[in-house]
DNA sequence: CAGCTGACAGATATCAATATCTGTCAGCTG
DNA sequence: CAGCTGACAGATATTGATATCTGTCAGCTG
C-alpha cells in the first residue's frame, strides 16, 4: 500500500521531519513519526541519514541556512554605501530573528532545542555570517569610511556586540518596550567607533 | 541536643544554605537539609524565611550583591581617567565573572539554576551595575572626553554590547583561546565611539 | 538487484506506586 | 512567652516495572 508513490527523497524525509517537529515538538518527535508521516517504514529513513542526530542536524542547517540567505543580498549589495549597509544588516539580522520567535513561539522553542544539540552547525551559521559582515567592513575600509585594522577581526566584535539582538538566548527582552531604542543605541556607538 | 548553643540568625541559615547547596547541588538542596546542619528542625528555619523560593532568593542575593561591591571600588575611584575607568570596569567585570566560572565550575553552575529562579533579583544586580557605569560615563562627559547625549542609556548600550563577556549564558566561551583579544576588540570598538 | 520491509536487541522514555519534601501549627521548653 | 519542635496534609520527587524507540540486517518485492 503505497499512498505516495513518488520515490524517498532525503528532501522529502527533511520536509516531513520539520512537520513532525511543528507537530510533536522537539521532545516527542521520533523517527517511526517521521516514518509514518511519509508512509513508509522507519529502516528507509536510515538508508538517507544514518542517525536520528544527523537527521536532526540537517533539519537544523537548512533552517539557519534561509536565515543566512536572506541577509546575502544586503551584504552583496554593492549600491548603498558600506556605513548604511552595515547598519541595514544588522536590523535585518534582528527583524529576522525576532520575527522568527515572535511569530511562532513554539516552533522557535523547538528550533532552539535543535541548535543546542547541534554546536557545529550553529557555528557553521555563524561563521557564515560574519563572513558576510566582514565583506561590508572590507568594502567600507575600501571607500574610506572606516578605519578599522583588521576587517575580519571587527567583523567578530560587530557580531558579538549586537549579540543581545540576534542570539536567541536573549528571545524574550525583543518584545520588551524600548528594545529598537537599545538596539539602536547600541549600533549608534558601534558605527561611530568604526571612524570616519 | 544543641550543638551550637548560638541563636539562629537569618545570616547563619544563608551561610548554611550556601554550604548545602555547594555540597548537594540546587535540585537536590533541601530545606530539612539546611535545619539538619544547623542542628535545628526546619520549621525553625521557616520562621526566618516564608518559603524555600525566599530562603534561596536571599541567597541569591548576598552571591551578586558581592560582585557589584567588589566594582563599585573601580567606579569610583576618581583619580583615573574615565575612559581607563570604563577600561578597568568592564575587565574587572569580565575577569571576577570568569574567575567565578572557571575556579569552581560546579558551584557556578548551581548559581546559575538559582539565578534563572530569580528574575528580580538578577533585574537589580543589573540595575546596579549599570548605575555604576553611567557614574563613569557621566564622569567622562564631564571631564569631555566622552561626547553622549544620554549618559544612562550609552550606559546600557555599554552594558549590553559586552554581554559576552559577563552574562553567565557564554561561560563556556571564556575559557577559549582568543577571547582575551575579542574582549579587547570589543571594548576598543565601543570606546572609540564614545567619541574624543 | 536497488530499494524497501519488519522483526529484533539494546537503549530510552513513560507511568504508577512509594517515599520525601514543603509549609503549617498546636503545643512544648528553658 | 519567644523561640523552637515535630506531626501532619498536600505537593513533589524517586523508583522500578513496562512500553516505546533507535539502529541493524536478513530477506522480500517490483
Amino acid at each position: 500500500m503505497p499512498p505516495t508513490s513518488e520515490i524517498l527523497t532525503a528532501e522529502r524525509i527533511l520536509e516531513a521531519t520539520e512537520e513532525v517537529l511543528r507537530r510533536h515538538g522537539p521532545a516527542k518527535a521520533t523517527v517511526v513519526d517521521v516514518a509514518r508521516a511519509l508512509g513508509v517504514s522507519h529502516g528507509s529513513v536510515y538508508r538517507h541519514f544514518r542517525t536520528k542526530a544527523a537527521l536532526r542536524e540537517a533539519v537544523t542547517k537548512r533552517w539557519l541556512d534561509r536565515t543566512s540567505e536572506s541577509l546575502a543580498g544586503i551584504a552583496a549589495d554593492a549600491s548603498r554605501d558600506p556605513r548604511q549597509r552595515l547598519g541595514d544588516w544588522l536590523a535585518a539580522l534582528f527583524e529576522a530573528k525576532r520575527r522568527k520567535a515572535g511569530d511562532d513561539p513554539e516552533l522557535f522553542a523547538t528550533y532552539m532545542v535543535l541548535t543546542d544539540e547541534n554546536g557545529g552547525a550553529v557555528a557553521e551559521h555563524i561563521t557564515d555570517l560574519t563572513g558576510q559582515l566582514t565583506r561590508i567592513v572590507r568594502a567600507g575600509v575600501d571607500a574610506g569610511v572606516f578605519t578599522v585594522a583588521d576587517p575580519a577581526a571587527t567583523a567578530r566584535a560587530l557580531f558579538q556586540a549586537t549579540g543581545r539582538f540576534h542570539d536567541p538566548g536573549y528571545h524574550r527582552e525583543w518584545e520588551l518596550p524600548g528594545v529598537e531604542d537599545e538596539f539602536d543605541a547600541v549600533v549608534g556607538l558601534l558605527l561611530r567607533g568604526l571612524g570616519v
